[in-house]
DNA sequence: GTCGTATATGTAAGCGCTTACATTTGTATA
DNA sequence: TATACAAATGTAAGCGCTTACATATACGAC
């Protein structure tokens, strides 16, 4: 079936000259006459040559391949992040490996390993929370890691993207600034996920520096997905006292509260008032369109490519760079209903 | 600062054993005594040692990982796909490597060229329509490829997918069907993209059916994106006699069409139906739902991975396979408007 | 105990490439 | 034209692993 690929070794006897000359052909091209590497050039073509990549991994201990553990793709903002991170690192003539967790913890242990395995030379992962037993077998192996898609002051690993908690907390303070008292919340599981958490950190902090109460805040629990946010936003409503309005973990379950609302007839925002966080596209084509929190999912791949990059070619430094994120009010929200 | 990364020699002294020992316990597990496979796993464990891929890859001539060429990962409907094929061969202990195209056909050759070079033991493609070149470059180099995303009963490579045009044929039917007589398309960009062309001709071959001049179909090309789809739906419903009914290449665009559609107070389906394709999430959130072709995108990863699992594994066959569409026929068709 | 066999372990070659070093060729200078 | 030196090319070692083959060990039957 597979016939023999053509290698280094047949390039050179064809051209007729040495195994070195054509490496030097490929990798230092000015080492060598014009007058030969064309010749050599020419077999390459010829040959349809493509140098192992084996082999030349072990020689130069390089795969020039960078690994990425995501939660799951099927989340646009994980998949617009990292599409900017793969672009930028084909930029740079690097490869990216992708491996999703599907937000398990045992999963991802797993999948870092086999993209050690498989011979990243570094790792792109998200938010802090994760088995322990990572990071010294990383180190062992000698694989930088570069956490992203969180900023976290606190932590002593290099994290490259945005405080989620200072972010939702301002967002909050709007809202409770428009009179809005009774909050509830359909967050993302918090358990082992960062982000859910320090987003549902700051609207606690914002309500208790405006004097509220932040145990009276009502909190749903909902993994990812349209439908989760309709149902949970029908419990939310379904109250004696429903709230006026409700912060949700990430634009699609909002965007699943906005589309029960419609189906209850409950007006919004004159009713209640819905607030989403990502700003995915999503958010402009609901009626009406959804206030959120802007991330620079595409900055925050960009950059992280460049940084990992940067660390791998010329040894620069892995360090921490917080992004902003801006508050975007759109016509979900509206001042609170008077009781 | 890249410390010496343990190797398997190192844990063969380590464990005092040879080299081969070590190699078999992490092997053949059972062609080893318990009593020598527990010290050698003990040490494994201790250094933190991982075989060298591209070691391993030399000597097997294998990488288990299989590569992807896709447009874009930050339309939807790829990411889904990706995720579905991810985890089916991460099942199967093979790990993905994904590039983009941006649908550029230059940037693809490279990619390929890349992934190849990276060791990818497979690849899949997206649609039929390529570089030439690319194929007998595979060809020599041995690596397979599956075509996906289509489904061609011409075309002479073996692909996963659906039949783009019978598809849209089906959906012009039924929309001919309410009375429609005056259509209109927004297509993504026709060039170098089977599906898109596929789409558009499936619409064509139903207006020729049922009596109505192909010629006449207003077609507007346009690149995937909300906005693009928003601006189109204004050009069309601007002119003199617009159209009843408007078909779009994808979902997106007709989201953003429908977008327009209520700013403008144009009334969907009441003054122009807007008909989309790939069924997204996005979809079912619009007001109204919008009327699409789903396509099962999630069916089409996966199986693609299983027969390209199947096939670097026992040698199985890579042949091609179609996959059925529905009609998702929901408020953004309604019949035509009386003239 | 001895032998034969099965099973466990060790030895060494070689996968395709890069690169330090050795050698050849080319070029400018005297 | 001879010489010195630079540039181009060749030679060969070795990267870390797997595996065919060689060797050692265990075990049961005689």
């Amino acid at each position: 079936m597979k016939l023999h690929t053509p290698t280094l070794m047949d390039v050179a006897t064809h051209a007729g000259v040495s195994p070195a000359t054509v490496s030097r052909c490929l990798n230092f091209p000015d080492k060598v006459t014009a007058k030969t590497r064309e010749r050599v050039m020419a077999t390459v073509a010829e040959l349809g040559y493509a140098p192992h990549f084996g082999a030349r991994a072990m020689v130069t201990q390089r795969t020039n391949t960078i690994g990425a553990v995501i939660p799951t793709m099927e989340n646009a903002i994980f998949a617009r992040g990292l599409q900017a991170f793969q672009e930028e690192l084909g930029a740079h003539g690097f490869n990216l490996m992708v491996a999703s967790s599907s937000y398990q913890r045992e999963l991802e242990v797993q999948q870092v390993h086999s993209l050690v395995a498989r011979g990243a030379d570094a790792l792109l992962l998200i938010g802090h929370i994760r088995d322990p037993e990572i990071y010294p077998f990383l180190e062992k192996q000698g694989v930088p890691a570069l956490v992203t898609w969180t900023f976290d002051p606190q932590a002593n690993r290099p994290s490259i993207g945005f405080d989620n908690r200072t972010a939702m907390r301002d967002m909050a303070r709007k809202v409770i600034g428009s009179g809005h008292r009774h909050l509830a919340m359909i967050a993302a599981p918090l358990a082992r996920n960062d982000r859910a958490q320090g987003r549902l950190l700051g609207l606690k902090d914002a309500m208790e520096e405006t004097g509220l109460n932040s145990s009276h805040l009502h909190l749903i629990e909902r993994p990812y997905g349209i439908e989760n946010g309709a149902t949970a936003f029908a419990e939310l409503i379904a109250q004696d006292r429903p709230p006026t309005a409700i912060f949700c973990g990430n634009d699609v379950l909002a965007v699943g509260a906005l589309r029960r609302a419609r189906e209850m007839a409950v007006d919004v925002p004159g009713d209640v008032s819905i607030i989403g966080f990502d700003d995915i596209e999503l958010s402009q084509v609901t009626h009406p369109m959804l206030t959120t929190v802007h991330v620079p999912h595409r900055e925050m791949g960009k950059q992280a490519a460049r940084m990992l990059v940067r660390h791998l070619v010329d040894g620069g430094p892995l360090e921490s760079k917080e992004l902003a994120t801006e508050l975007r009010l759109r016509a979900s929200l509206g001042p609170a209903k008077q009781a």
